[in-house]
DNA sequence: CTCAACCTATCTATAAATCAGATAGAAACT
DNA sequence: AGTTTCTATCTGATTTATAGATAGGTTGAG
């Protein structure tokens, strides 16, 4: 088992070409560098150099257990820099929850500076389908969240808006709805209702959408995107979530009478008070703040 | 700079989950083990357990150093395995020089055997064009070496017949001798003649095979295979060299009238008797005893 | 050829770190 | 309440690491 300091010799030796070089540049005696490299060579019972010249020079094997000793170097830096990191108040795990009707490509870009920035974070991403975010900040299962904007946020959230997003009234393009120019309420009540609804039965916020009497429930507005592409029923879904099939032409949107076509939410970053962030939550919160999403 | 010691100490605690139980295991002290752990943690800043129960619990922060530990401890244990090897005689580097004429194919199954076997051994596989093996040899570049067989090898080099190679007089389909049923000597005097030669202009073993007035040279039998294929010339070549084309049809062995269609040429593998092989050279000299390539 | 400069190995005394054993206090289980 | 098992801490003995001095070898210049 080489002791770290008779790595370090050997390689600032090789580094350098001299063992009194090294001495010099470690701040060692001469002394303590020849009995190091010694004491390695004993320990391995590999030769690393050959001293039958003034200066020594590394044997072949040297030079394979050279590379070795720098991997080992590379070890214990990775080591030392995480419980830096950690001692400087950085996480590390951070579990980031994006709803699915927020669109996550603005956060991307962040992301990868993010990777830069705090190379030991792990990063965890859920992708909770309907207003789960609280849920899993309060479990601690989630650190951060990003979801549409709610009424009311329980005690010990915080929450900012960073942006806002579309909803669109969309059905297929095979779907009666679809043939007609203009829908109102009465239009829409008579077809199947296709309505986002979270997991947690506690959560009433999905009521306040239903327009028909003829209503599913789906958690993940994607799968309802699915079954609406399959032609059955309409729903009001956010533009991130049915952007490509509209654009496909798979599903159409509703233009109504009476409202505005589309409805814009905001986009809420939420945290918790209790659960305080670590250096790179508090940084991503920050960025997150400066973004616009749309 | 963690010791190796401490690393160990913290490593075995965490899997046994008592710094006790890790004393018995490494057969120390339960205070040596008390004191890495608490050095460890004072050195990193970081708390590595939390004491609160009877036994010690890994914090977060725990976990993700236990990791980074667990990656030192590997890059030692390499590191030592290494030592280990040269120390029992493997050598760090093994070149071998096989001649383009020979197939490699019956080789590779026995590299992938190598691999495993010494994973250490740093490979080089060469491929010089033709008869350029003993020179590789002779200046230390190569280790091992497959070709033809040579009428004479210089003093102090060892070889071993391990298979044959059949050498087919061949061109293009598209060229006039393709047109005959058999070849004799006159016809082939009438047409261009492409013979490999070495790099090395003192080996003469090219010239006995030299018919025709009309002589291009080249180094590698590859090369001299694209060139039929455009068209131009005859030559006689191994059958693991022009194989491929000669399955696609560009090009096509000739009928001899008056000798054998193919002749049939030993495949030696030849090493230094001076450059004594390490225990991977070794190794695979023996399994290329045991080959029979054809 | 000789000398000066620079290198490494080795010795020695001292400073430092390590370790085992003993002990005390906390937690868990009976 | 008693027993077991655990960790932290203290202490003295042992081991280890280190600086400094010295001897001997190599290199290159004069």
């Amino acid at each position: 088992m080489p002791h770290p300091d008779q790595l370090n010799a050997f390689i600032t030796a090789a580094e350098t070409g001299s063992f009194s070089a090294a001495s010099r540049r470690l701040k060692k005696a001469q002394s303590a560098i020849s009995n190091a490299i010694i004491n390695l060579e004993i320990e391995t019972g590999v030769e690393l150099f050959d001293r039958s010249k003034r200066s020594p020079v590394l044997t072949e094997e040297g030079e394979t257990l050279l590379r070795s000793a720098y991997s080992i170097m590379e070890s214990h830096h990775d080591f030392i820099s995480r419980a830096m990191a950690l001692n400087a108040g950085e996480e590390s795990h951070l579990c980031l929850a994006i709803e699915q009707n927020v669109s996550a490509q603005p956060l991307m870009e962040l992301l990868i500076v993010f990777e830069e920035k705090y190379p030991h974070i792990e990063l965890e991403l859920l992708d909770p389908g309907t207003s789960d975010v609280p849920s899993l900040l309060r479990s601690g299962r989630a650190d951060l969240g990003l979801m549409m904007e709610q009424e009311h946020y329980p005690k010990g959230f915080l929450f900012r808006g960073i942006g806002h997003s579309r909803k669109l009234p969309v059905c297929s393009r095979h779907h009666p709805l679809a043939k007609l120019d203009q829908v109102d309420h009465s239009d829409l009540r008579r077809y199947r209702q296709l309505v986002p609804r979270s997991l947690d039965l506690e959560d009433k916020s999905h009521e306040e959408q239903i327009l028909s009497p003829k209503v599913w429930y789906a958690e993940s507005p994607f799968v309802i995107a699915e079954v609406l592409s399959a032609g059955l029923g309409w729903a009001s879904l956010h533009e991130a979530v049915v952007k490509e099939q509209l654009e496909q032409g798979t599903l159409v949107a509703l233009k109504r009478t009476y409202q505005q076509d589309a409805s814009l939410q905001g986009v809420d970053v939420v945290w918790s008070r209790h659960k305080p962030l670590g250096k790179g939550g508090q940084w991503l919160l920050n960025e997150c703040f400066k973004l616009n999403v749309s």
